[in-house]
DNA sequence: CAGTGGTCTAGACCACTAT
DNA sequence: TAGTGGTCTAGACCACTGT
């Protein structure tokens, strides 16, 4: 029992490169071959223990070039987290506007997705975002403060957030657990939507995750789908 | 250009099999070795078709024992494709009872999501399911008249449809998509799911593909989700 | 042209299952 | 013990990118 195969004791080694911030997002590293000669294992070994790290969008590979480590802002990884789409037309990344960002201890219901202790210190950010000029939806983000230390020193909270967890705290999103259900809008998140209390709305419960596994980010938004849906692919 | 490697050419000829019926769900198919010879690749050629075909729910291996087609009924395939989940509890498979089943011709939307002409004739079917003695989702099942010959001739139909057509008819379900909005309980649906109208619901819109990427079913849920949520993983 | 990732091969050995 | 899938190796060649 526990029997683990050797190209995973190679991802392990090739994770730990992510996690402690030596290959950065966007770097080359090294070559199929250099990693087996430095790993003293065969370049298939190695080669499997990229494809998993490629499955699961820690790296892209591409052809002739190199392999590279995945950045926030690629397009495939920003999508990878946001599934909104308008029901015509191509898919957008939507703009973002802070209303609200303030600290305070943890509620019992955050304390429990996020795993740390009741009353521990987060951040609770709301903001609101736009897709074509429409206000599509209001959202709420508790970030662990520990984890997020200086948080509100910078002026001004970037539209891909994500891509701030990696370039100021080197903190990569590589997963996350998302409910959804459906709510009817309240007289604050109506006024904020601009539509009527009572209007239906789509609301993502959202547990990101780390490198590690341990909970990062607990978001919850409140969607209009009018116009836009919540697009999965089952295969 | 239009490169495509020999492991692929080697998937399409096994998905054959699965298409034309001879290998049947269930069935064990050949051995790796076996193959190879039959196909006059090499083993690692076989395995890298076989592990595409696995990683898309296709089949499934058994070390020791051999690799088996994916039975519709298997746990997993049949959560594949069932993403409510209670709050708190594990998942379960719900019960289904059949309230209207009729032929009539398509219209405009649902021939563009089934791709098939305006006005050809489908199979509406409507039904309730219910998780734990509670009624969740009431949903609507169009089924383009042609591709299920004497439809209406069982006399009933079971609790998992998709088992039902591959036994029935053959066709296997491999892929759907499906598009999530929040609305409003209609009279008619409030009626069925014992709530009050314009009680919010989820609305789950589902293109279901076969093997060949075909739009086999359309199918639209609405869903209660007081005690229950639909769960997305993102990695 | 050299260097990268991608494919394909052939063979050895390991882990699991059944007989 | 024999047969299966799973891992690991070593080497050849193909496709793509840059110089």
């Amino acid at each position: 029992m526990e029997y683990k195969p050797l190209y995973m004791h190679i991802r392990d080694q090739l994770v730990r490169h992510l996690v402690d911030g030596s290959w950065a997002p966007g770097m080359v590293i090294p070559s199929e071959m250099e990693l087996a000669r430095q790993l003293q294992v065969s370049q298939g070994t190695v080669r499997k223990a990229l494809d998993t790290m490629t499955a699961d969008n820690l790296l892209v590979r591409k052809q002739g070039k190199g392999t590279f480590v995945a950045e926030p802002e690629d397009s495939r990884i920003l999508f990878q987290f946001f599934r909104l789409v308008p029901d015509d037309g191509p898919s957008a990344f939507p703009q973002s506007s802070v209303i609200e960002c303030e600290e305070s201890g943890a509620s019992e219901s955050e304390a429990t997705a996020l795993e740390i202790e009741p009353g521990a210190p987060l951040w609770r950010i709301q903001r609101l975002r736009h897709l074509a000029e429409r206000c599509i939806l209001v959202e709420t983000i508790c970030l662990p403060s520990d984890r997020f230390p200086d948080f509100p020193d910078l002026g001004q909270i970037p539209n891909n957030i994500y891509q701030l967890f990696s370039m100021r705290w080197g903190i990569t999103i590589a997963q996350a657990e998302e409910r959804l259900k459906a709510v009817l809008a309240e007289p604050a998140d109506a006024r904020l939507l601009a539509c009527e209390p009572g209007t239906p709305l789509l609301r993502i419960h959202r547990i990101a995750r780390d490198l590690e596994g341990r909970a990062v980010e607990l978001r919850i938004s409140r969607c209009l789908t009018d116009d836009i849906h919540y697009a999965v692919n089952l295969r």
